[in-house]
DNA sequence: CATGAATGAGCATTCATTCAT
DNA sequence: TATGAATGAATGCTCATTCAT
């Protein structure tokens, strides 16, 4: 019975303890939205969660493993919402352009969140992680099987898988990177303000045609 | 021959002055690569070249003008590059294909150049500078001639060449920073280490499949 | 018990972050009268309480609130010992006259909080603040009633008790200012080195004088 | 001849150089009347001269003592104004008032010349300077001629005239100062804005009227 | 578990001053 | 005589982080 007590409290410490970190987390991923990453510290998280900035040190060993959390976070629901939007369909073409399609809105809905992860910024950064981060391997998976459906259903020319993805991947880069940039309404009015939209679907039309069209390397080098 | 010593005396500080002034926007643009736009700082520059930190307000008068003179250095090579490229063919599909490799190739010889310019975390900045970017404006001209000049020949079906400058510029972009990315050694063994050459010329290749075989909207929305 | 030590424990706390509080003001003041208004920085301020700068900004929002701490921190003293001063007799002369003395006491026995006050090299700061002082006001009420007072019972003749009391006021503030200057042994041997009680009760003399003996405007222009 | 023509070169060069350490003081003069006391810097002048910094410290060893020439200069201008002033009239009492009202004006006029060399934040300045300001002295002499010419001619009650002069002096330096606080437009609106002159001369009748009906010690303490 | 208090290191910028030329 | 170049020291302020309690 005192065991059983025992559990009882423990396990409840271990929830209570999971939930504070889901809140700083939370709160991070907030504060990033609205006031940016560059304007994100300790303190401003404490200050929104009601903790003292030293609690924070208590789950995090420090803002880079924080950071490196939310990164997590932010992987694993892209990979979720891509995942789903590739099996909406069983039209292989139509499969990958709405995985694609997925990749940038969750881009333009998680600006800083993406961009931590493939802004070019974060050069260094990724230099000291070592780990081989599982989910954005299993995103790029994704895409990867994507294409591969694509080649085997004769609706693009077959070539060597690992070109194609990581070339289609980084057209796509490009496409959700701009359309962030334009959501921060830098550039403004430096270029003509086109509907975004238009742009994005025409980024996709050209990316599939593209793939579709075009005999890529069959083997790389 | 004492106005010719002292006329020598002169030049000879000129080009000190000049040098120095260099040495300093080297030194800027390798801590940019190396450790990131939000970590530079006058202070590490200063380290950087051996001076003090008040020594880099003789040469710029403020951090913002440093970086100002960074893009303005970067985009009039770019815009000469690529000009000569684009030039280097009467085949309007082959020109617009080397103003693009161009443009890709810049960035990898200048990647702090490009970041800074067209990276994402320069968002903030651009919006503080007011002034139209002129030279930016002007590569970007050159990117909508080489299309026209494909629509004008009937290599690529007529579009809103405004649409189609923007769709394959950001293709391009994205190709371009992902390069970068991958020369900043980063991802290391993240994903298959691809050629990068190969990497490049399939991706020229995608766009410009993609260009010629797709139908993009012929009036903005 | 447990929580009377944990009160207890509050209480220091508390009682030392009040003390370090007082410790900062002080510092502050006296680095104010021995290097002068404009040489006061947070970072001296910190080598003299031998604290971090960063500490003080624990305690004071930034300089411009230390410094409004101090002048309130005066005012509220002035206030309370000339109002005492003031009331310390039923004759309205000498009332009058103690409340002066008080008010030239409370700069000597002060001098930084005096000048930072009343001193001309505060003239920057008074603009930025636009609370209007309150305990100011009331001070300088304190004066209005006394001279009012006088002009009541016939003891000064009548006029417009704002030009009277600010006549006295500014006579005063010279009184004490250079009462001031020479505490800081400025002037060393320059004059003829006075006695200091002397002087303070003559010019106390002449300004109750020249009320009593002088018509001043009855209507402000 | 040849003697005759260097004394001329020498006398050449010594005018232009007192003509440049004119330039400077007038440049450093106006510099502080135009943005005030605390802003005047050595590269500020030098600006304003086209000169270079350097060359400054070729007519002045520090900033010190360029300040200290330039409040020399001040003084110089005063004790002559006053100087006048005091003889403008056969009316040893009128003399008297006239000379205080030129002092008052010429703090107004050059309020933060006034300041340096009587304000209190000069404090520690003071200190170091150890020759005993003979230009002030003298103008502190003309005020004691002028209150002994009173007491000669019975205007005023017989005291000992270094009492007098010196209470005298610092009721006129309160109202001075407070003047100068007010021309700054300090303290907006705290206190109701009387008319400065009516305000000044209100002064001037309470003091002399002070003086005549006070009777001040006759030796001091 | 949580935190109040404290700090060292950092930031952009300005200044008086020096010194070789 | 004059100066261009350079700098050490200073400014107010913020931040990630530590540690005794």
């Amino acid at each position: 019975m005192t065991i059983d007590l025992r559990m009882g409290v423990l396990e409840r410490r271990a929830r209570e303890k999971e939930a504070l970190r889901t809140r700083i987390l939370d709160a991070t991923s907030k504060l990033i939205i609205e006031e940016g990453f560059e304007n994100l510290s300790i303190r401003r998280i404490a200050e929104r969660i009601e903790y003292s900035p030293a609690t924070i040190y208590l789950y995090f060993k420090d803002k880079a493993e924080l950071i490196a959390a939310i990164c997590e976070e932010a992987f694993s629901e892209m990979l979720e919402t891509i995942g789903q939007a590739c099996e909406s369909t069983p039209d292989p073409v139509e499969g990958l352009r709405r995985g694609l399609r997925a990749y940038i809105d969750f881009g333009i809905r998680h600006p800083s969140h993406y961009l931590i992860v493939f802004g070019t910024s974060s050069l260094v950064d990724h230099q000291n992680t070592s780990e081989p981060n599982d989910l954005g391997m299993q995103t790029y998976g994704l895409l990867k099987r994507g294409i591969q459906a694509c080649i085997d259903s004769g609706t693009i020319p077959p070539s060597d898988v690992e070109i194609a993805s990581r070339v289609t991947w980084m057209a796509i880069h490009g496409i959700t990177s701009m359309a962030i940039m334009e959501i921060a309404e830098s550039c403004p009015g430096k270029f003509a303000p086109l509907d975004r939209e238009q742009l994005i679907e025409s980024g996709l039309d050209l990316v599939i045609a593209g793939l579709r069209n075009c005999t890529l390397p069959s083997t790389v080098r």
